[in-house]
RNA sequence: GCGGUUGUAGCUCAGUUGGUUAGAGUGCCGGCCUGUCACGCCGGAGGUCGCGGGUUCGAGCCCCGUCAACCGCGCCA
């Protein structure tokens, strides 16, 4: 492997026999104490400023820049002139020393420059699809056909270096914690519980299927209950969902660990300093978290309305239906009156001016509510006066209440919001990052982490009245099987997940090991234990033969590169990613089987309708 | 499957109320230039205005349909 740096030059001239063919240096190497050395660079073609006698080109590689001269005493004058942008070249030559006043202080080569001597094009390049100098956009679909252009440019080698060293310090940092590496099956067998698989054809066995694990969920179990006690992997999982700006199609990693002997909190001890690790070693001056509070997965909803918030933001939802009871705003009035209906409130710190509201108002109207209701606080020279139409509406008292619960005050807003708690949340949570960011409360300079923690195991289909995991069929309930024996939606779980900055970071439980609970519980979501061995007949099997207590957890590894990148566009951190429908352009993926391909494989396609 | 936004030169974009031959920057090609580092100057090539239909004397612009890209919803144990 080549190292930087370290292939020694002969000195003074180039001696072929021991000279490395295609480079002495990297564009990164050359100082001023190499002046008068005769060196050879290999490298790109990043820019030319061609002066008719004199020609400079800025040779590049993956370690940095240099400039490269020629003048028409050089031999090879000609053939430099030949030179465009992209193209692979190897120079020789002697470094010389800028002059005071021609030193570029913008790159670490910047006091030297190097004078051709003999120059060697090793590859042409054609006329460019995208330029790798300078920082012009393109469209995706361009980036991605030509992505090894693209991937030439800074930003992304710098995206790329970053992953690389965040996944070399995430396996550092879990080897300093006596966890091992190991791989676990890329074709497996479908899991009939989560996102839908993708399918792999069986040759050996027609009309059969394997399939790409969605994580390795249950052989990192398996593994516990084969004694191995500590385990990681970077693991690739692949779900045939529908991509967003933050989740890959196909495919996507996570840095997978589980434990055995293990209680949630040791989970937590154990992961923490891992991820807050690798986030200061890559913070470049943002703050990082360190105490990591524990907010109750009803909390979260209650204050923030997700179990994923950005707490960079210091606002806090509260619950304020006591004030709208009975009161003259007839629409929360009589919403209160149906069952399961709250009326939630958002202080706005700062917010108080009609056009701050009525944008916000706006808002809500185009996340597809009927609007939401605001109260802010002025002064209008004689004292604190409540405005907006909600303050009219209940009068001063109430509105004063309000004022007082939320602790609120002259320039400050709140907004309203009512109905069924489930409803509205989603919508409230995203008025909370918009009140955030305008208002500029949410610090954009920091990593906020914090423990999302007691999910209810199972939930009550809204429509249909049918109870299902709310999560998944894993995790132990808090309580164990007495626990069970009540009632179901009451029942909170050994799981939790980590979010940071409205990410969920890491998701994780401590696990349900014991097959008799785990009937149990199956049990309660309607299924049979005949139903559960047929599903999940390995863990099954495996929980016969004493099986360990363990538990663990999986942090999206691309996500957290998002994040150390501040880029809110996963495919900016993936090498190669598809696009949004799911396609490699570059590569033509996917592509049709040839019919002896199908053939093999017992398979015929069947023409869709359009 | 649904919704939103966008679609004009290789690329980034402008294009007024529907009105003559659709522009700029950048890139590309050619010429000039010995101190640039986003070099500079001169010239040139490059267009199915996403596609199809309609309205109109006349459409890049208005209407209908359609395709594509991105963002979101559904989905994501």
């Amino acid at each position: 492997m080549y190292r930087r740096g370290r292939i020694q030059a002969p000195r003074p001239g180039i001696r072929e026999d021991i000279m490395h063919s295609y480079r002495s240096h990297t564009c990164a190497d050359l100082t001023k104490s190499h002046v008068g050395e005769t060196v050879r660079l290999s490298g790109w073609v990043h820019r030319i400023r061609d002066h008719g006698g004199l020609l400079f080109i800025d040779l590049r590689d993956h370690y940095g820049m240099t400039q490269v001269l020629c003048d028409p005493d050089s031999s090879v004058f000609a053939a430099a002139e030949e030179l465009r942008s992209e193209w692979c070249i190897r120079i020789d030559g002697e470094v010389k020393a800028r002059d005071a006043d021609l030193v570029n202080p913008k790159i670490p080569t910047g006091e030297i420059e190097v004078y051709i001597r003999d120059l060697e094009v090793l590859s042409a390049a054609a006329e460019l699809p995208l330029q790798v100098f300078g920082d012009q956009e393109y469209p995706e679909e361009t980036r991605l056909r030509y992505r090894y252009l693209d991937l030439r440019r800074e930003a992304m080698q710098e995206n790329m270096k970053l992953r690389s060293d965040v996944v070399a310090s995430l396996r550092r940092r879990m080897w300093d914690q006596g966890f091992r590496e190991y791989q676990t099956p890329i074709i497996t067998a479908s899991s009939p519980e989560g996102a839908r698989d993708f399918l792999v054809p069986s040759r050996l066995h027609p009309g059969r299927f394997y399939a790409l694990p969605q994580a390795p969920q249950q052989f990192k179990q398996l593994i516990m209950v084969s004694g191995f006690d500590k385990y990681f992997q970077i693991a690739p999982c692949f779900r045939d969902e529908d991509p967003r700006a933050d989740r890959s199609p196909t495919d996507f990693y996570q840095l997978d660990m589980e434990m055995s002997f293990a209680t949630q909190q040791d989970v937590f001890d154990t992961i923490q300093p891992v991820i807050q690790g690798v986030f200061e070693e890559f913070a470049k001056g943002r703050r990082v978290d360190t105490e990591w509070q524990q907010i109750s997965y009803r909390d979260a909803a209650l204050w923030y309305g997700t179990d994923k918030p950005d707490l960079r933001n210091p606002i806090k939802m509260q619950d304020v239906s006591e004030h709208f009871r009975g009161s003259g705003f007839a629409i929360f009035a009589k919403l209160l009156e149906q069952d399961g209906t709250q009326i939630r409130a958002i202080p706005a710190p700062g917010g108080g001016s009609r056009k701050f509201c009525d944008r916000m108002n706006a808002f809500a109207q185009k996340e597809g509510l009927p609007g939401m209701g605001y109260i802010f606080w002025r002064d209008q020279g004689d004292g604190m006066e409540a405005a907006g139409p909600l303050a009219k509406n209940i009068g001063p008292e109430r509105t004063e209440a309000i004022r007082q619960q939320l602790d609120l005050g002259v320039g400050d807003a709140a907004f309203f919001l009512g109905g069924k708690p489930k409803a509205f949340e989603p919508v409230a949570a995203k008025a909370r990052d918009v009140i955030g960011a305008e208002q500029g409360l949410t610090d954009t300079e920091r990593f906020a982490f914090a423990w999302i923690v007691d999910f209810p195991i199972f939930e009550r289909d809204e429509e249909t009245g049918v109870i299902d995991f709310e999560h998944n069929p894993f995790s132990m309930p808090q309580g164990g099987m007495e626990a069970l024996e009540g009632d179901p939606l009451e029942v909170l779980g050994f799981q939790y997940d980590l979010s940071c900055n409205g990410s969920e970071l890491v998701s994780g439980a401590v696990r349900n090991h014991r097959p008799d609970i785990m009937f149990k519980a199956f049990e309660i979501a309607g299924y049979g234990e005949d139903e559960v061995r047929k599903r999940f007949g390995a863990m099954v099997n495996a929980f016969q033969y004493g099986a360990p207590p363990h538990g663990g957890c999986a942090a999206g590894i691309d996500r957290m590169v998002m994040l150390l990148a501040d880029q809110s566009n996963i495919r900016e951190v993936i090498m190669f990613p598809m696009n949004q429908r799911a396609e490699d352009l570059m590569m033509n993926a996917p592509s049709e089987a040839s019919s002896d391909q199908l053939m093999e494989l017992s398979l015929r396609v069947i023409e869709q309708d359009k």
